[in-house]
DNA sequence: GCTATGCTGTGAGCGCGTTCACAGTGTGTG
DNA sequence: CACACACTGTGAACGCGCTCACAGCATAGC
């Protein structure tokens, strides 16, 4: 049965993206899909996809290959939360706000439901559709809005501070745009993602490879 | 010699992520540091920022361990080129924004030199401080600026084209915030960074472990 | 002076994600 | 009806990054 095995966090970043593509083969009209296309796409190998899918609990047929529809759906049963997952955002800066409208209404299954800042310029407005909360009220707001998951687009050295207020209000998953290594309880999940450190691999590469 | 190995992508990444670190350490008149400390703020083990920093070239002595202005000096040397590295936004949306007020004046060595963007009110306007140019000027100002690293933030459906026209003025790295894999020739380096993705990792993991 | 300590530098080994290569299978073709 | 073909599903093997564990070494303490 999916969902007892242990999945990499490559193979769910891997189905996320499958999403995203199959999407946009369903919308071009198109039914059916092999792995080999969708290992083009997705700049894998066609192995790759196949046992990715495996992982999902979906099987092809070796004369068809995917069915688009039902590859989707089973991607959703794997990835989403039936009821949705609730999302905050704190730190509502340039990139706060990037994020906040990238998500707007493309991922139901996630609802962005708070905003945080230490702004109090910025605190107690609605912003995108969302209302902006106090930083000091994180724990309060985390736990009574049910948000498992957070955003975290506040400065290096505040980051330490507002996860432990996540977590102490219940969230489960960090995603941390600040570059130090949180500290959290054990059961509690953090995805770094750090521009700077992006952009400077590709600066290095460039170099190398360039001359 | 550094410089002349191979490096793993991974450890480039930790590198500048030291640098970030130390930075913060030396603001704090801080001179010395051993690899258990910088191991916990990275959040990798000790072992591995020995080996790390090891690449670098540099050596730390078992009694005072690394000396942080030399250490910084020498990631400095392994990751900047001497005369800096141009830099070019694509898509001057809420996420270009972002990333462009990210890097004012952060790192002198990555000058962001150029905009482009097809919305005709933004392109002939300049925006941050740096000209936006049109879309179609890509391949001759990536040429004529000398622009070897490229920030890619349009939709999927333009990635490739605009990656083309970056690659055939010149560019020698991307950093890809579409959902796709791009195709470049050998010797350019593409690193992809999807905040869905990483975003619905954070959802899976979440919901995996809270239950 | 001799031992204990704690760090760096590093060879060896491990683990895990990926890839290889092929068996299984049904369809199309002559 | 037999054969060729293309794709899926998968056991086995590979490779690479990481970790373990220890040698080397200078200082601190007695």
């Amino acid at each position: 049965m999916p969902g007892s095995a242990v999945v990499a966090a490559e193979t769910v970043g891997r189905v996320s993206l499958y999403r995203v593509l199959l999407s946009g083969l369903q919308q071009a009209g198109i039914k059916g899909v092999f792995s080999h296309q969708l290992s083009t796409s997705a700049g894998v190998s066609a192995a790759q996809v196949r046992r990715d899918i495996i992982t999902l609990g979906y099987s092809g047929s070796p004369q068809h290959g995917y069915d688009v529809a039902e590859l989707i759906e089973s991607i959703d049963n794997f990835l989403d939360a039936p009821d949705g997952q609730n999302v905050a955002l704190v730190g509502v800066g340039n990139l706060g706000r990037a994020v906040a409208s990238y998500f707007a209404g493309r991922r139901p299954k996630l609802r962005l439901v708070a905003l945080f800042d230490i702004d109090p310029e910025k605190s107690g407005r609605v912003i995108c559709g969302v209302r902006c909360y106090p930083q000091e009220k994180i724990t309060e707001v985390v736990r009574s809005e049910r948000v498992s998951i957070v955003i975290l687009g506040v400065p290096a050295p505040a980051a330490q501070a507002v996860a432990d207020a996540c977590v102490a209000g219940g969230a489960r998953g960090i995603l941390n745009f600040a570059p130090v290594a949180l500290r959290v309880p054990p059961g509690v999940y953090v995805e770094n993602l750090d521009m700077a450190r992006s952009l400077e691999k590709v600066a290095y590469f460039a170099r190398k490879a360039g001359g």
